[in-house]
DNA sequence: GTTGTATTTAGATAGTTATCAAAATATCTA
DNA sequence: TAGATATTTTGATAACTATCTAAATACAAC
């Protein structure tokens, strides 16, 4: 679980697309229009971010509009806090 | 700068490393040990770990003892904090 | 200097990821 | 239903990453 949100967070196209995301909800075509990749490559990008909880997607007519998950600045937040106290975690 | 640092905490065993160091510095043997890759192989993410900032190493004779980069707290937040303000950055 | 221990680097490989173009799916409007 | 637009999925590929073994380097003790 915390897993593919850090590897969700390891890619510079998505974290832009979290910061884009904060200026307001858009279409899946209007973030794809904003980056240099192929909507197709958008697309994949988008679905990493949901998987991990970033975001969240919602169709509308045509159109898919995404917006953040609000409530991750605290899942955030507990996983930093989480990675930097002494080990609980066993694999 | 900050790609480097998110690439790095991408990897579950990277931040297994992470949470042991918290416990206090350790040797590249002592840390390897606990870790069932092969020491080459942790020697690698110790690398990655260092060119992130995260983590200091320092040679004690024929040991290399790595600590964590206290500094990398403040650094983190600050990362996280930006992240989630509307994007500055360009690409 | 040689031997032994600790660590890193080099070379190889399998698995993963980012990417694209093309095909498929979804929805709207006429 | 057909045509247009929006988005996702598929299939392919190149780049990257984690991993290993083996070789190389660093240091200490003899």
């Amino acid at each position: 679980m915390s897993d593919s949100l850090f590897k969700a967070l390891a890619d510079p196209t998505r974290r832009d697309v979290l910061r884009r995301l904060q200026r307001g909800p858009a279409t899946a075509g209007e973030l794809a229009d904003e980056f240099p990749q192929a909507k197709a490559t958008l697309s994949h990008h988008f679905n990493v971010l949901k998987a991990a909880g970033l975001v969240r997607s919602q169709r509308k007519g045509q159109h898919v509009v995404y917006s953040l998950n609000t409530s991750v600045f605290e899942e955030l937040a507990r996983m930093m806090a989480e990675l930097f106290k002494p080990e609980k975690r066993k694999r």
